[in-house]
DNA sequence: GTCTATAGACTGATAGAC
DNA sequence: GTCTATCAGTCTATAGAC
């Protein structure tokens, strides 16, 4: 249906990448359109010329926001060469610099799953594959068999590192209200955990470093 | 100005019972007065005779939210007579016990403050001590200085008590879907979370056993 | 205290000129 | 492609009857 997508670009882009910003700060509830066109500088008409509805055009920024968050990392997580270490390392630091470029991103995705879980499945094609079947959880399942903590579920040390990772930037807000860091001293404080996180992980599944 | 309370309740806390629930899964933007009238099965009508206004419902939904999620808490880091040790297990508990019954709080807070962070700061009263005088923060310094990792923050380990308790409950949605559990799948990962996390951070800490 | 009816403001979307 | 003007629908809040 959709005519042949003119690449010039411009205001096209510059409606999304509004979009972006006002979707991901607000949700999808608390943006107006208005808001989008007048932070992308053009007309609210434009924005239903180029993308039909506000619907439409939240859909867009879902997928690819997720797809920030999930492709790379799903590449990373099932490749069967790299090892465990590797991969705490390499895991943390994608979230890291990603997060670092957009801070917003877990709430916004995360509190648009709460709002309304149905209207998200339909959005999204939720990967039907088993959470045991990730590589690495079976190369966890293999290291925690040998230094013998076998009772534990390998889940939770993934989610231990995704939390560390990704909680601070969800309460980022809060953080910064308490410590009265500007966005410098955040960074900072990202910065250290960049290091710290894979020594804790490591050292609850007991690799020695 | 108020007259004298009327504390027949009933009504008036069927309503503010209502917007708890929509408030905390829809946010403010997302909610709609009409729908908390209903879910109180009352009238639209009743929801500005007791509460004046959507915008004094919601401040008092956040206040006792962030009521729930604090004064317990900050009574508890404050104790100079309980041990770091006991503080871990007891701070772990007083969460995961909150969280069970509220799952939605977390990201309901985290949300609403990054949507509007102003409006946040002026609905609360953000207490004024620095982070660093909070008695726990000098626990752990101290047992730190003990086990030599004088070189990392105390806010840190803090940070991933916080972040390994609360995450899971923030992207519970997103757990459910990917791993397929139901709500006893859900509730039997956080209670093996209960024993170890305290675990995971008293070995961060170096405290032994 | 509780209801019905409606005012008044806002929001997403479109028609139509250029 | 881009704009102005405006419609139709929705939402909060209130007036007024009981």
């Amino acid at each position: 249906m959709e005519k042949g997508v003119n690449k010039d670009a411009s205001t096209e882009e510059k409606i999304k990448a509004a979009a972006f910003k006002i979707f991901q700060q607000k949700g999808f509830a608390g943006s107006r359109t208005r808001d989008i066109a007048e932070e992308a500088g053009i007309n609210l008409a434009l924005l239903n010329y180029y993308y039909r509805s506000k619907e439409k055009l939240f859909k867009i920024v879902i997928e690819e926001s997720l797809g920030q968050l999930f492709i790379q990392l799903q590449r990373l997580i099932n490749e069967e060469s790299t090892s465990l270490s590797e991969k705490i390392d390499k895991i943390t630091g994608l979230y890291i610099d990603l997060l670092k470029k957009n801070p917003n991103l877990p709430l916004f995705i995360l509190g648009e799953i709460q709002s309304d879980p149905e209207k998200f499945k339909k959005q999204v094609g939720i990967p039907d594959i088993s959470i045991q079947e990730i590589v690495t959880i079976r190369q966890a399942k293999e290291q925690m068999k040998i230094t013998g903590i076998e009772n534990i579920d390998p889940f939770h040390i993934i989610i231990n590192l995704i939390s560390m990772t990704i909680f601070p930037f969800a309460a980022r807000p809060m953080i910064k209200i308490l410590t009265k860091w500007d966005d410098n001293g955040f960074d900072q404080f990202i910065e250290e955990r960049r290091q710290l996180i894979p020594v804790w992980i490591k050292s609850m599944l007991k690799i020695e470093k």
